[in-house]
DNA sequence: GCTGTTATTAACAAAATGTTAAAAAGAGTA
DNA sequence: TACTCTTTTTAACATTTTGTTAATAACAGC
């Protein structure tokens, strides 16, 4: 058989083809959105606290109508995969050109009580100053605390309108599975949503020690011990000043500005080294 | 508003719900297995040279009719989405209880010229010792050499029937994603198949190094030196015994068995140590 | 100038990793 | 039996990385 012929069977092929031939479902997107939020720390004197923040949407219709859930969509029959989280995040958030992160795909029968729906999720990390308009009215930011207990993660989100709380139970021994997790005690939290938000954190702890990802959550200036606040809220641990500064110093340049005026020895600025 | 209304709208709402509202489509999954290969050395007295190998099938039917591609299949509608990779693998290969991963999904609108598929891979680690049956007549075991230039990297299949080639180009800078990298030279393979291969042999030669999944390709007992070829055969590079070893027995315990014979001083067979 | 505060880094300790080379234990062979 | 060839195994040291403590620096406010 030549070339010719191949191709020429292959054209009739797919002229022929009966597209629904296959089962069919819909598929959407939910956007994981990482952002780091300053607390005014109630001591005056005292720097402001860092708090590691995701950015939920109240449901306005059914089914969870009233709930709190990931901003999120259906995929178009003409859309490339990688469109839909950037078009769902430019209407929800009004942002563009953020770092977007494929996390994983939550296929579960039941997981929408509409139709079978599978979810590609993503995550999404921002720095919060390059936020242009205020929120819409129905979302908010979260800031995230996640208390680790022997085969149980409990994970409180709050708000400053709501504090919404749920815990997972380990019901598999495979770690890096999400699906390794149960829901229990989700009151507020819309469809699989907490087993999306666990394994975005799991990922960020991961990723943050061997990549650079945390810079897109950063202003352009900033302080190193801004930058191992940031550090610390996502892995949950303090970490020692010199050792810390010894593995970052690689990635980041000096400027020749200085945060002043805060009653202490002023702070050098730096930026992100682009490594190239 | 209280609870029972909410519940009581939620139920009208679903009942009336038309799920052909929204787009639909087709989701196929592929599955990357891989394992390791023993290839006989010619010189008798040395020892057989291990090879990190994939599984290949070749396309019967069209599209791609008779170009190799991964074992993969269509996803049923009332199917768990982690299920369909355990049934296209059962029968495939024939293997049941393997180690699966969800590593990437692809949904490039071109990606299948049939209509518009989104595809759901996943990773397979085997113990090649466990093949039971021999595989089915169009189905071979491809052994993968990476070779890796400035932007370019260019991907080596060898089979005892065939050799297969592609070349990826670096478009973007953002190293872990898939689709920085563009497909050049690609002849025997079907769909974006190269695209597959590739992340799979990155997220290996990551999680490598922070997990114990290479114990899912090994047999039950094994040298620590046979180890340490599978860690040299995945990391493409050689590895030195004292720090290799230092590192991994940790993770294995010794036996009471020894493999001799061999013209030299006998190996210590170990044994995966279950870390619980 | 003194106090309170945080930034920055020096200096040392401890742990991990890289490297060289020697010893151990067999099979084959003269 | 003694010698060679081979690979396994580890000792011993060098080097690098990381952990820790504590000293010094530089400001604001009083």
């Amino acid at each position: 058989m030549n070339s010719k012929n191949s191709d020429h069977d292959e054209l009739t092929f797919l002229n022929s083809y009966d597209p629904t031939l296959y089962d069919r479902l819909s598929l959407t997107t939910d956007i994981l959105v990482f952002g780091i939020s300053d607390s005014i720390n109630p001591n005056y004197r005292k720097l402001p606290e860092k708090k590691f923040s995701i950015l939920l949407v109240k449901r306005k219709t059914h089914p969870f109508k009233d709930k709190w859930c990931l901003p999120g969509g259906f995929l178009q029959i003409d859309e490339e995969l990688t469109n839909a989280p950037k078009r769902v995040l430019a209407k929800e958030t009004n942002l563009h050109d953020v770092y977007l992160e494929q996390l994983y795909t939550f296929g579960a029968v039941n997981r929408d009580p509409r139709l079978r729906v599978v979810n590609v999720a993503y995550m999404a990390l921002i720095n919060k100053d390059q936020l242009q308009d205020e929120l819409l009215a129905d979302a908010a930011w979260f800031n995230v605390t996640q208390i680790q207990k022997e085969n149980e993660i409990k994970i409180i989100l709050k708000s400053e309108i709501d504090e919404i709380c749920f815990t997972l139970l380990k019901i598999n021994d495979d770690i890096n599975d999400p699906l390794s997790y149960k829901i229990v005690d989700n009151e507020l939290l819309a469809f699989d949503n907490p087993l999306v938000i666990f394994f975005g954190l799991l990922r960020m702890r991961n990723k943050i020690n061997y990549t650079d990802i945390v810079f897109n959550m950063m202003p352009k200036y900033f302080t190193l011990k801004e930058l191992q606040n940031v550090y610390e809220v996502i892995l949950g641990r303090k970490l020692l000043d010199p050792a810390f500064r010894r593995i970052i110093k690689d990635k980041v340049v000096q400027t020749e500005f200085v945060r002043s005026g805060k009653g202490h020895r002023p702070s050098l600025l730096y930026r992100y080294k682009d490594p190239t």
